[in-house]
DNA sequence: AAGTTTATTGACTCGTCAATCAACAAAAAG
DNA sequence: CTTTTTGTTGATTGACGAGTCAATAAACTT
């Protein structure tokens, strides 16, 4: 029974479906059929939509560094001085919609996809310059010349806060991680107008 | 043609080769005989030896952990005083033998493993806690209360840094690795006697 | 020398899964 | 109302890969 203009509602709920399978499973090794079902479809329409299970995953991935890339943007609309805006951009990392167990464990999965894939190389670096130039921009006015380290160490350890979130055991938890990374910037702050 | 007292070199062999396969495809997805193609048996043997798949990354990544517990170890017999004992761990995690292409990328992916398999995980968490409770060890001296929160962001720092290198192109740079750990490092222990 | 243990592999089984295809259905276009 | 476009799936193909097994052979034991 084919209602039209079902292509975007089924690319989403497809896309959807694959976070939550690979963050579930904790590893890319689960089958086009797995999501299909869970998506509420068959593997050959999922084929259909996307053609192979590369470009699911792509799909996948892209949906994740959007979701953040808003979460980043949305957090600075409101923050005005330099040093509001490093906060809300390493608060919005750890933002309820981003930081979400299954979110994390596709996170950590699509890092090791980009080891084999182009195109997941490719965006996952594009995530990384855009993280490091928005903190390396709002960090020179507060921190000089020490910026562009700066810049490095946070976005590593946001990185690496989150690989160990994905294998802490309970939900994972926000103002910990926040914690952290926040520790840091603090430390680097201190003694700045 | 057997040659007694085989079974330790094939399976030093395999951890070996299961670690340059590993990271050579940056991902589990490598076969079995793949493995043992490398280092120079069928893959019959491999299984008589392991008994699984399973069981050959396990080893290898026992081994990593091994290897990288020892570097720890050796780093700390010459470092006398807290700081130099904080600095020679962190120098550790970075030093030549560990931090290598093929190693950090199994590194990166036994980390997909340990959401999967509860022994890579416990491998892990026996890392994490041991490498923690040494920096804190010599933190409480240097920052007191704050020794607990500069642990943990030093461990995480140092995984997001890893991570970070699995994906870099050109080959692992120790002396950039090292640098943003240390810039951290320095500003946490300024004025500190 | 006969028997046992250790080393080793080629061939095979059995399951899984990505991808394709043929066919069917409903809506839209003409 | 027939043709085309869009949606959808069950069934099938073809490949690949983990693990098993039977067989072979060298060394070691008694």
């Amino acid at each position: 029974m084919p209602k039209l203009g079902a292509e975007p509602i089924r690319r989403a709920a497809l896309v959807k479906a694959t976070i939550e399978t690979v963050g579930e499973a904790g590893s890319l090794e689960v089958t086009v059929a797995q999501i299909a079902r869970r998506a509420g479809m068959s593997s050959a329409l999922a084929h259909h939509y996307f053609g192979s299970k590369e470009q699911i995953f792509l799909a996948a991935m892209r949906s994740i560094l959007t979701l953040y890339g808003a979460e980043v943007r949305g957090a600075l609309a409101t923050a005005q001085d330099p040093e509001s805006r490093l906060r809300a951009i390493v608060a919005a990392s750890f933002a309820a919609g981003s930081f979400r167990r299954e979110t994390i464990s596709a996170w950590l999965n699509f890092y090791v996809l980009a080891q084999t894939n182009a195109e997941a190389h490719r965006l996952l670096r594009v995530y990384q310059r855009r993280l490091r130039s928005n903190l390396r921009h709002d960090l020179r006015v507060l921190v000089g010349p020490r910026a562009e380290a700066v810049a490095r160490g946070l976005g590593a350890m946001i990185d690496g806060v989150y690989i160990r979130a994905a294998l802490a055991d309970g939900a994972p938890d926000r103002r910990y991680a926040l914690d952290i990374v926040t520790e840091y910037l603090d430390r680097e702050l201190e003694g700045t107008p």
